[in-house]
This record gives C-alpha cells, sequence and structure tokens, in this order.
DNA sequence: AAAATAAAAGAGTTTTTCGTCTTTTATTAA
DNA sequence: TTAATAAAAGACGAAAAACTCTTTTATTTT
C-alpha cells in the first residue's frame, strides 16, 4: 500500500505533466496526457474532472481544447492536490487507524508518526506543481511507469 | 488513506495487546483481543491465524488456550509485522506508484520520499513489539478506538 | 449551419479490501 | 471418553477502489 490512493498517484502524475507541457499557454489532450504519464485515460479522466470543478486545473473542450493551468495553478502546493483527492486523513490520521488518538490521549507511536507525518505534509506544502518546470535537469523526465 | 492497511493496523495493534498481556506466561482468547483493540471478531481471526502461521505469534487451541507471544517474539521488530501483512512496498515503493523508480531512475520527488519513508523504517524497525511492556506509563492503554 | 473536436457526465464492470458466518480440528478437563 | 473450549479453516457477503464504455454538451473551424 503506497501513502497516496492510485487515483492520488495519477493526480499528482498528470498535474506535473500539465504544468509542464502548458506553461507556454498550449493545451493538452486528455489521451496525451495518459500516454505521458501511463494511466487508464479514462480513469484518469474523471480525475482530471474533478480536478478542473475544483479549480486545480483549467479546461477547455472543442478543437484546440485541452487541459491546461494558469500562473495561480503552477504556484498551488502539492498538498491541495493530495487534499482533494484522498483528503486531509494522511496530514492528521493516526497511524495505528485510531479515531480518537490526539495529543491528550496518544496511541503508543502517536508522537512518532507525527513527525513523521509532518515531515511528509512539509513536502507536499512546499513543493508546488509548477516546481519541475524551473529545474529543467530534473522532474518530469520521469512520470511513466 | 492510511500509511497502513487496515489489517495491518489490527495487527500491529493486536502484537501490542498479545505482548502485553502474555508476558506473564498466560494466553489470550481472540474475544479478548478484539474487544481490547476495538476489531471485528472473526477478521482478526483470520489475520492473527497468518501471524501465527508465520511465528509472529503463538497459538494453542482448547481451554486456557488463546494467542501469546515468547520472549523471543517480545524482541521482534514492529517491521515484521508490517511486512508480513502489507509487504515490502512500505519501504522500498515509488511514491507516486512507478514500478521503475530507482536510485538512477528517480521520479521528481524519489529523494525527499526515501528520506520521509527511511524514517518509518527505523521506528519500525527499532520498535519491538513488546517495547511498550517495559514502559508502564505509556504504550498499551491506548489500543481501542 | 454543419462537421469535427474534446471535455463532461452517466452508467456501468472488475478487483481488492474489509468483514461475517459456519464448520472443523485440536486440546483439556471433568 | 465425553463435553467443553478455543483456534483453524472454509465459504461467503458487502463496500470501496480502480477501471471501462457510451452518450452528451460545449466549442471551434470550415
Amino acid at each position: 500500500m503506497g501513502v497516496f490512493s492510485k487515483t492520488c498517484e495519477y493526480a499528482i502524475r498528470s498535474v506535473f505533466f500539465i504544468a509542464h507541457r502548458t506553461a507556454d499557454g498550449n493545451r493538452v489532450g486528455i489521451k496525451e496526457i495518459a500516454k505521458g504519464i501511463d494511466s487508464p485515460e479514462h480513469f484518469l479522466a474523471k480525475i482530471l474532472q474533478d480536478l478542473s470543478r475544483r479549480g486545480i486545473v483549467q479546461s477547455a473542450k472543442g478543437p484546440n481544447g485541452g487541459f491546461y493551468m494558469d500562473e495561480v495553478g503552477l504556484k498551488r502546493p502539492l498538498s491541495e492536490v493530495v487534499e482533494a483527492v484522498d483528503g486531509k486523513s494522511i496530514f492528521i490520521g493516526c497511524g495505528l487507524g485510531l479515531a480518537h488518538c490526539s495529543e491528550t490521549n496518544p496511541c503508543p507511536l502517536h508522537h512518532e508518526f507525527k513527525a513523521i507525518r509532518n515531515q511528509l505534509k512539509d513536502l507536499l506544502e512546499q513543493t508546488t506543481i509548477g516546481h519541475f518546470n524551473e529545474s529543467p535537469n530534473l522532474g518530469i523526465t520521469k512520470l511513466r511507469k
């Protein structure tokens, strides 16, 4: 089991992909995205519909349509994508699945898990969707299986 | 989505519970364990059958039977429980779900994820199943929802 | 205005995870 | 040696996640 759901993995990979391909103002279609990140096309379509409704990606129908991102979108943190798809639980949930685990009522591993979760939280908050557009050597090269 | 599957959460909570209740040589039945950690009894039975087959917990049938742990078992790291139930993927898998992500072929977040995963790995390797038996104030008090 | 394009929406199926229920087997104690 | 106990095993059932296919709607270009 990964840290994220598969849906969320596709979401992250697709926003990186869209960010990279459309920073110049172009748009990119669902087929191309699906190929570019090795995901099932129609399943990804659902995911992007959702991200589009939430304003995380933009979309346009018709010829020359497709998905794209604006300047504001590129600056959004990855944490917004994750939260939109998987919810907040990854940032706040108990590692042992206890609903009432908290600072005052901690499970055996509460504090240790908290430290790790916070690191993940920081990473996802500090990494923007457009982050890898500026680092030409790293990044986008690797989004396929 | 939590870091562990629900099955694994139940597994961890149950080994902590069994360790605590049977360090003195007693045994504890499935009903009591299920109540003690707030889990579905028959589902937990399946999980413990598996852990028993793998030698992580011991079991005995019949009157005065139940689950228990020996000295060796108490010293086992929690990572063995997690690996038995959820497999290695949590320790080695790519955060973005890419099968061929690696040191030489890293995904955009490879190095960052690796650091976090390693922390989790260390925690699970350093915490033994019997760890909380010795710390009377912390620990076992909180395994129910 | 018509045809082509591409996302949105709707309605499924499949697979995996989670959970339940019943029967069987092993052990112990009366 | 029979009855009681408790885990093991087997066979389901339900829900969630992952994935597919078809139809509709919006847009653009000719």
